[in-house]
DNA sequence: TGCTGGCACTCTTTTCTTCTGAGTGCTAAT
DNA sequence: ATTAGCACTCAGAAGAAAAGAGTGCCAGCA
């Protein structure tokens, strides 16, 4: 790929913004007056289709302006487009929005796609994988002869539960048991090794004949299943049906019908980000055939525990991609911040109490 | 009002479901084919000229074919419309999908919210609403210095958990102590009873000085609040545009926009289904603005120990009313049903297991 | 050699006009 | 009461013409 001259990077990149923002194809007229550098329409014309030769733009038809290609877009962002800082209001907006940890991690999660999507005006899609987990520590709580709680607390720090009834009866003590053997045999081992071999070993060990050990088995294994596949979710998706290019509801139904199946993303979105904190894909360069036609944004942010996600934005490929960049990279961050603050936290629940009796607080003196 | 004569309410219905299945205004001569009463368009014309007048029609434009009121839809639904039986398959494909009932509260509703908007082709909304909930009883795991688990168990029956980190450390002994106090304090009271009175004595019974009482409380608060504000959800939103009304990309985004936001629906829609096991709402009968041009069908469903939600779907005013209905009230029977059987349920989880292994299946003999 | 103004040409978009057809309301006859 | 017939209305389709935006190319100028 040749070098392009300085005057044609800034033609290319006069084309591209004006395009991003009157999503109608740009004109040598326009660009003369716009772009900054002094010269006649004629010499941008000539210029243009140099560019337009190099693939970087093309045209709908002879005599309309011209319309940058996914090439075209591709360069803008690797070399072109420049970070805007963000304004003061929004930054203001993403701290604060961000500010209060004591809210658990899903909802923050939430709370930070609603805060993308309406910053950005574009669908906002949260992706958070979970490496596999194992169960660190068991409980079984006893509640009465026919009913116990299994409690399972896991390597990442969530804690999972479940209330079973039985139909017939458990006593304490056979419980207890029940709890020793499960721990020993359960814990730290990943889901695929909870084997039937593994289970009635357990069994044997308490001369369990009543199907317990497989109860509490299944239900780690169901909760082990669960966590490791990625969760995700799409906020803000009617916000599509603002763009032009989603004008035609056929367009908009099927991106936002795939969008709106959160297993699609989950997997998709998540190798694609690899190296960069922030990964642009652009057009075809999506693997999914639903978004060929759209570009994604991915921000990633830090969950602790080495735990990590995706942020980001799904849109036309005529998207603010500047703007976006920068708005997601700091939600991101302020994302990260929040989940490790929350995940340290001393004595959660306190604020929420404070707020209830500012006066009487309770705690340390 | 007067009462309509046998032929205008057969001619009342032709229209009504003629226009529904083809969304454009319905004439004379396609009635007097299709109607199945055997006279001449122009005296249905006539007829239709009176029900006009009347209210129950009205004329788009002078030279169009008739088109419903709100107050035809009315008659139509109160009084002239019949529910159809479900096919075959629809009852089928609803019993198999809400046939397993091991998947918890939450994902069951979620997943009859899709299958309602899959089967009818409308997005559809799932609300459900909690009376105030109390403790029935609290655990307190110790984990290590500076770690536990609180476990409530609420009157509800669902288990709700949290691990809390210390930024100094207790003996397991004080947690002992501390949950019997808990137990004896926040249990069996509602929200608004745990309040710095009682969190005070409390702590007083155990010389808490740390506060660990007040962490324990406001978890119990924060659950106890949470659970009583009603959940609602929304599926399949994206089916609006295939509707011919939603065309129009501001319309369909202003909806999609409102059904969004959940909180707009958990209030709303619930003091609406008083009575009835179905409810329809049709166009300006919605309180919303932003609803006044759609309808909400609703259906109730029970969800054990004195709760109930809706389920129900939104659409254009011309929206298949009686299909919807059928589908939508055969749903709820079987929502109630499923989740009156998974609270009850024995021995959840071996379902799992034995398809991992059927052979060596582990269990009673 | 690089830039510019000028000009003919192309093609979409807009606007205006005309035409068509569905559907009505009325009337006179059965 | 019901029907056939007929004149009338009006939205939407189809077509034609005009407008406009932008291009490519060329000849002249620094």
């Amino acid at each position: 790929m040749a070098k392009l001259s300085e005057r044609k990077k800034k033609i290319l990149a006069a084309v591209i913004e004006e395009y991003i923002a009157s999503a109608e194809p740009v004109g040598s007229k326009l660009l003369a007056e716009k772009a900054g550098l002094h010269v006649s329409s004629a010499t941008i014309r000539s210029e243009l289709s140099e560019l337009t030769a190099l693939g970087y733009l093309e045209q709908p038809h002879t005599s309309a302006g011209r319309v940058p290609t996914v090439l075209g877009y591709r360069l803008y962002v690797n070399e072109l487009m420049q970070r805007p800082d963000l304004s003061r209001e929004d930054a203001d907006r993403i701290n604060r929005s961000l500010g209060d940890p004591a809210q658990g991690q899903e909802r923050m999660l939430d709370h930070a796609g609603r805060l993308a999507a309406d910053m950005t005006d574009y669908p906002a899609l949260t992706v958070c994988s979970q490496p596999p987990d194992t169960v660190r520590r068991l409980d079984l709580i006893y509640v009465d002869a026919n009913t116990f709680i299994i409690v399972l607390l896991l390597g990442s720090g969530t804690v999972q539960n479940k209330l079973v009834h039985l139909p017939f009866s458990v006593e304490e003590a056979q419980l207890r048991k029940l709890g020793t053997v499960a721990n020993a045999n359960f814990c730290g081992v990943t889901e695929a090794e909870i084997d039937a071999e593994r289970i009635r070993a357990a069994e044997r060990a308490i001369d369990d004949r009543m199907g317990l050990t497989a109860v509490v088995a299944g239900f780690v294994i169901e909760i082990l299943s669960r966590c490791h596949c990625a969760r995700a979710a799409v906020s803000g998706g009617a916000k599509l049906l603002r763009q032009p290019e989603f004008q035609d509801p056929a367009k908009a139904h099927s991106l936002m019908d795939y969008l709106s199946d959160a297993g699609n993303l989950s997997g998709l979105s998540f190798t694609d980000a690899a190296g960069q904190d922030i990964r642009v894909l652009i057009g075809p360069e999506n693997i999914a055939k639903e978004l060929r036609d759209s570009s994604v944004i991915l921000a990633k942010y830090d969950a602790g525990d080495g735990m990590q996600g995706l942020i980001g934005v799904v849109g036309p490929t005529r998207m603010d991609y500047s703007r976006v960049a920068a708005k997601l990279s700091y939600i991101a961050a302020g994302l990260s911040r929040a989940l490790a603050d929350s995940a340290g936290t001393a004595l959660p629940g306190f604020g929420k109490l404070m707020l209830t009796d500012p006066d009487k607080k309770p705690g340390r003196p």
